[in-house]
DNA sequence: CGCATTTGACCTGCGC
DNA sequence: GCGCAGGTCAAATGCG
């Protein structure tokens, strides 16, 4: 998926932006303020060339910082690919070997398979033609699509809401025999004709995954999609387009429903809509909200806040 | 009081 | 035909 190519997480920070080398002979400015006073009068008498050469060797420094942690980032990726690959192989081995006590369970399995692709692709799916041989009176035949999502959540939320925008009834819910979590079975009701049903339970390998299922396609506009035509804009860039981003704090946890709109003319060739800018502007939120829930990221924040801060007192003073 | 959720009963499809 | 499992219905319940 190469998520860093389509997604440039570097962050310009400095964790600690003032460091200075040991051979340097700059004082470090992270001190009170009766230091800090000595040190601006020491630094007075430091040539603006000098002044200027260590600027250079400091922005050298943080560029090449820089530059390693994203190297760093993109490493951790390729890896997080390259497991989730690894871990798809494993699961579908098992899914064959495993003799499967039902048709039904045997064709929900088959269901997880064509639609677990992650932001790889469209997680849009269709039943195979084995499959609809043996179920042709299957509910995809009458209302259509079936897409499925994956929202991670706090470990904590015992809840089984996916807000996805749209309003939706539960109307039953449903332990079943392959999964101890309960099912939840919700019916849009935006509009009253409106066919979709979505389930949402919980990942039997992940509890703090939800799997939401969607049924048909909504005949009528993302509610949000109406707002944005009055001047308020979401990530929805189509009434049967559920998408969903989770970033989990343990790793990149990104998963995306782009499923294709409506009016999508050539369906082999699901164009990425990423570089929607409601998409880029939801993925910028999601962002910004896992960071700031970061206690690192916070930590980082605050130093390079303060160290700008004082940097800007420092050469208004001079 | 109205609305949403819960939950047990019922329905339906499938395998044996 | 029977049993099992998933899905749906609708009365009961809870909440604002």
């Amino acid at each position: 998926m190469a998520l860093s190519s389509w997604i440039n997480t570097s962050l310009d920070l400095n964790a600690n932006p003032l460091r200075l080398n040991d051979d340097d002979d700059h004082v470090p400015l992270s001190m009170g303020n009766e230091v800090q006073s000595n040190f601006l009068g020491l630094e007075r008498k430091v040539s603006v060339k000098d002044e200027n050469g260590s600027l250079v060797e400091e922005l050298n420094r943080v560029s090449a910082e820089n530059k390693r942690l994203t190297d760093m980032l993109t490493m951790m990726c390729e890896n997080y690919n390259a497991l989730r690959s690894q871990l798809m192989n494993h699961m579908n081995k098992n899914l064959e070997k495993e003799p499967s006590p039902s048709k039904k369970r045997r064709s929900e399995s088959s269901i997880i398979n064509d639609n677990n692709t992650g932001i790889n692709g469209n997680s849009e799916s269709s039943s195979t033609d084995e499959e609809s041989n043996k179920r042709p009176r299957e509910e995809i035949t009458k209302t259509g699509k079936i897409s499925r999502i994956f929202v991670q959540t706090e470990a904590s939320d015992t809840g089984l809401v996916v807000k996805d925008g749209y309003q939706w009834r539960k109307y039953g819910q449903k332990v079943t025999r392959d999964n101890p979590s309960p099912r939840a079975y919700f019916k849009c009701y935006y509009a009253p004709t409106c066919p979709v049903k979505k389930k949402v339970q919980r990942s039997i390998e992940d509890q703090s995954v939800l799997v939401a299922t969607y049924e048909g396609e909504h005949n009528h506009p993302h509610p949000t999609q109406i707002e944005a035509t009055s001047g308020t804009s979401r990530c929805w860039t189509s009434s049967a387009v559920p998408c969903s981003t989770s970033f989990a704090f343990s790793g990149p946890t990104i998963t995306l429903d782009l499923t294709k709109s409506k009016s999508s003319d050539n369906p082999e060739t699901p164009k990425p809509i990423v570089d929607s800018p409601e998409i880029r502007q939801f993925l910028v939120e999601q962002m910004a909200s896992s960071l700031t829930k970061d206690p690192n990221f916070t930590a980082a924040l605050a130093v390079a806040i303060s160290g700008k801060m004082f940097q800007q007192n420092a050469t208004e003073k001079w």
